[in-house]
DNA sequence: CGTTATTTGTGCGTATGTATT
DNA sequence: AAATACATACGCACAAATAAC
């Protein structure tokens, strides 16, 4: 109910920017970007500044910088790219999309989705929405709850039919409930478009789409959402980077 | 040819020391890490150049950060991943998958994979092969190879056409390496059958597939190998758990 | 072939703001 | 209120890689 909408800081508001240029398909191919003083001088920020917002896109893989060179944006730029490698990478995926509410909470019984909840009972509660990123929407999710935390917010207008807001459900939920969310479980598939799929995110019925299963756990172990989503491929990657778990003795 | 001992950046360095103290478990619990102004004047360097290695340490989920308070260790100390998913796991795909080479390592000169290896000159090396499964074969992977690189193992049995084994190919390849592979970017989307990946795969053409696009970097930044995989969602899931990256402490 | 200009990379110094103790 | 510690922002200098001349 705070959040008294701090500004944002200037490097992450050029890289906001520049996201968005790539997105818009400036700098296709080989073109180079701008290069640091340039954009200090357009936007007035020191080059140290235009530097930090680099680093930012650097990370998320949205470009490549070759020294002497210059910057170029990667290859699957435009897409929405983003990195997924963190619980809190999931949250902030509503820092720039915009989800709408195709269908208000629902209570169901649905013994599939209770049985992966891994509920006593086969009541849940559904909801479905899309996500879309310059008004384009690429995702369409269905949601299902137990009926205890579907609850804590099946009131709340960002929760009702045909609402707008740049949220996530997990977002919304975490502040009610009393465990954090500590784990969520995903798999990765392709699959192909069903008519309501189709219909939502506008492409021909049969197109392969990204399937996306996530089960979100608390630190008690329970499940606490189940969420299955449908990607358009265009639109989306899913992007992580792998580390090494520890430092390996050298050869 | 060259490559005379450049020696690392500073605020790498200091990094990685940091991660080792980390990894040893100093800085257990909620206990502080050395402020910005200590580890300056501990290993004299500017408060700087201290925060970018910090800045690193962030970004792989190392450490979390509260002004005000300090820097702190994240809850898995240790071993400062913020995925379950790791490169250990790739290369152990191998256990029981069995590897069978369609096309040997030919030279080729292909921009576009050059180019996301990030070479000077347009030559890459490609290697075609398929990975099985109770001898059923859910995945058709090409690799690309900068030429310094694929010259370490081109003549290795392994890689020759029509040969089966239970390796994967940075398997083979890390040990002859001076520089070891420490990240892996992937980006993963769905995509369909084109008349190749159905021959091999034995699925119809225009079938959705998981594809998925991994670019191995060793420690010094540059690009080792290239792998564009294309896999049967009937016989293959991508599965990732994600937790929280900070032991952060609910508000 | 070297020279020069451009562009990114590294490192340092300073100042100011904000959150916590 | 004061001290501590991180966050942002600007400035400068020099190194290294690249490209054009």
């Amino acid at each position: 109910m705070n959040a008294p909408e701090q500004s944002e800081p200037a490097y992450r508001t050029l890289a906001a920017e520049l996201r968005a240029r790539i997105a818009a398909g400036l700098y296709p191919d080989g073109v180079r970007l701008p290069t640091e003083a340039e954009l200090a001088t357009e936007f007035g920020l020191s080059r140290q500044t235009v530097r930090r917002a680099f680093l930012e896109l650097v990370g998320e893989g949205a470009v490549y910088r070759i020294p002497g060179r210059g910057t170029f944006a990667s290859e699957n730029a435009g897409r929405y790219l983003r990195q997924l490698g963190s619980i809190e990478d999931l949250m902030n995926l509503s820092a720039d999309t915009e989800m709408r509410v195709v269908e208000a909470p629902t209570r169901q019984v649905d013994l599939a989705a209770a049985g992966r909840l891994r509920l006593d009972t086969d009541v849940v509660y559904r909801i479905v929405f899309t996500r879309s990123h310059d008004a384009v929407p690429f995702v369409l999710t269905t949601v299902w709850w137990p009926a205890p935390v579907a609850e804590l917010i099946a009131d709340r207008p960002e929760v009702a039919a045909g609402a707008v807001s740049e949220h996530t459900m997990i977002g919304l939920l975490e502040p009610h409930l009393t465990e954090p969310i500590t784990e969520c479980v995903q798999s990765i598939t392709a699959s192909t478009a069903d008519a309501r799929v189709s219909e939502v995110l506008g492409c021909p019925v049969g197109h392969p789409v990204l399937r996306v299963d996530r089960l979100y756990n608390n630190s008690r172990g329970a499940s606490v959402e189940l969420a299955i989503s449908y990607f358009l491929p265009e639109h989306y990657t899913y992007r992580v980077t792998l580390r090494r778990s520890s430092g390996r003795p050298a050869p």
